[in-house]
DNA sequence: AAAACGGCTGTTAGCGATAACTTCGGAGTG
DNA sequence: CACTCCGAAGTTATCGCTAACAGCCGTTTT
């Protein structure tokens, strides 16, 4: 497919009536079906068979109608893949981990974006659904009763991922927020911070982020410390906004010795306005943001973090689809629950 | 759609026979055709039979078969998009402007990924023909025969991104980044550098970020500088890779006034670098990328850059698509050259 | 009042492939 | 040498849906 002296470059060909089977058929003198087994790799066929026909489509330009094939098979072999954003270069990284896992496979994902929308999720859920893919993988546990009703009749093995905080549907591969939300408290309390302020999204929609926020505050509560200040955003992440965010926060609360950010974008944002205004981080005041990006290995003061396996989670899960659909299927759901790791980096405070 | 409460949690179903039209029609007492009628709103139908075909459907949980859809019809919503990579912002923010611009369409996009590899490109063009798509946007000017070949058998629109620097297929949207390599040369002269390095990819398969570099000493050397040295990477642009690229040249170079990064991303990671180390930015050395990234507003010090407006030209590649594909069909290879906006920041030398 | 029309619904015939059989001829077997 | 068996084709019948055309019936038109 890739040697490209053999490409007539076909100018002479009828305008456009689109090559079927049936053309490679009579190009080749064998019957349509035989073209088809030679394409697929299906059944026998004599070699020298294979040759002629393989010889006539490709001189052609024959390209396969998987419309076609689809139907008459009753097989696809797409992975839906629903996920609330691209600029979140979170998801892009769980993207590649599918794409890693299905790359020798027939398999091939597709994607679909919410923007954080449950409406949105659940028509992009029905488009994605009316193409009859093989195996589904989303975003989160919190669906709309209709996607999950869908999901549950569609009877294609469905991953949901990056959360397990909740019920799957079926399987689910990803990392207690509520966990790392939890053990990053115990982290910052443990060297010794109390007076905590947090800046994170307003959350109704980011349910990870909130989860993340409920654990650390449970935590903290658990030691007697309460979130001394906080300061939510609206749209996406920047280190722009982490900047602006910061500011505020400490102009109203300029005595706090912790910020705590919901992602590692505003995190670094808000080091990043700290450094200017000469503040010692994390002598006067520590920091720690969520995710493990790659960007924060960028600074030269490494904001503390916590890696939450995105590439991981993407493979592990394309891997259950393509498990599943193996033969001998075992229709069980599987849960795995990846340990986010904390790396220190040098923003949290030494006691 | 979104009618959270109607949806009947359809347990006692019987296990998995997806369902037809025929379901539909024998229980909404219609006929497939009508109950396809109402699906699709097309048509004459009365509302009372409209009703009963939606809350029979609904009710059943019926989600159509594009598969089958398509094949009938012979027509298959698609626009396929084939990019680089994603890792690189830059894609996804085309991505956006191109599902923006689709959006109050029928028309969806469905996203192919080559790695920078014309093998890979060719596959995942063969692979994405084969559904039969709408239109076809793709990145980049340079392809291999085979797949200029398909693109030109296919017989569908298709639109070159990001690129204006060759013979486009068809239609083209992008910049010259010859151009954007030659006026970033000019400025940085104007403002009274000499000594300049450049820093970027290897460019064996980066075409853009080669002609940028081309356009880019072409111009100096028209004012009789040339490049005083330079430094190239391999995989994917960092804040880190550009630390280090950075130090090396500098280490080697250590009386360079101008640095050129061929992307914002390195740059950053350079500006960081000279921060730390105390240097001047911009009064010992100046420094410049490309692409106008938003990262570049959480730095207090701007880099200078230019903006290619990505977001602008997804959405007028989409545009293109839809044209076209409206009915009074007047099939015009179309070139949208837009002009990249210098951006000069806070870290070009000022005389 | 016959003809024409328009709104609504049904019937028929594929779309381009593949699954599942069937057919055919020659090699292997006893 | 009759008989089985298997490799290498071909035939037939869908897959689930839609285009195109064909009815039917109550209204208008003239």
């Amino acid at each position: 497919m890739s040697d490209d002296k053999v490409v007539p470059l076909t100018k002479d060909v009828k305008p456009q009536r689109p090559l079927t089977l049936k053309d490679v058929s009579m190009a080749s003198g064998v019957s349509e079906m035989t073209v088809s087994r030679v394409l697929r790799n299906r059944g026998d066929v004599s070699a020298a068979t294979r040759e002629k026909v393989l010889s006539a489509a490709k001189s052609l330009g024959y390209v396969p109608n998987k419309i076609a094939g689809a139907l008459a098979s009753n097989r696809v072999n797409l992975v839906a893949v629903i996920i609330p954003s691209l600029s979140n270069m979170v998801f892009p990284e769980v993207l590649t981990g599918i794409s890693e896992a299905l790359d020798d496979t027939p398999l091939q994902s597709v994607v679909g974006v919410t923007n954080y929308s449950p409406e949105k999720e659940e028509q992009v859920l029905f488009e994605m659904l009316s193409w009859r893919p093989s195996g589904i993988i989303l975003a989160g546990l919190e669906h709309s009763n209709a996607s999950r009703a869908m999901l549950a009749a569609s009877g294609i093995p469905v991953v949901e991922i990056m959360d397990t905080d909740g019920d799957p549907i079926d399987s689910v591969v990803g990392i207690s927020h509520r966990r790392a939300g939890r053990e990053m408290a115990r982290f910052i309390i443990k060297y010794g911070s109390r007076n905590i302020g947090f800046l994170g999204t307003k959350m109704p929609m980011d349910h990870r982020a909130r989860k993340r926020f409920e654990g650390f505050t449970e935590a903290l509560a658990k030691k007697g410390v309460e979130i001394a200040d906080q300061e939510f955003y609206d749209g996406s992440s920047s280190l722009e906004k982490g900047r602006e965010m910061t500011e505020r926060l400490l102009n109203r609360s300029p005595d706090l010795d912790f910020l705590y950010y919901s992602n590692d974008m505003i995190g670094a944002g808000g080091l990043l306005y700290l450094q200017d205004k000469g503040i010692d981080v994390p002598g006067q005041i520590g920091l720690a943001g969520f995710n493990g990006s790659e960007l924060l290995r960028g600074f030269s003061t490494r904001l503390a973090t916590m890696d939450a396996g995105r590439r991981d989670i993407g493979k592990s899960a394309a891997e259950i689809i393509i498990e599943r659909l193996s033969d001998n299927a075992p229709v069980k759901p599987k849960r795995i629950e990846l340990t986010p790791n904390i790396q220190a980096g040098d923003t949290l405070r030494r006691s």
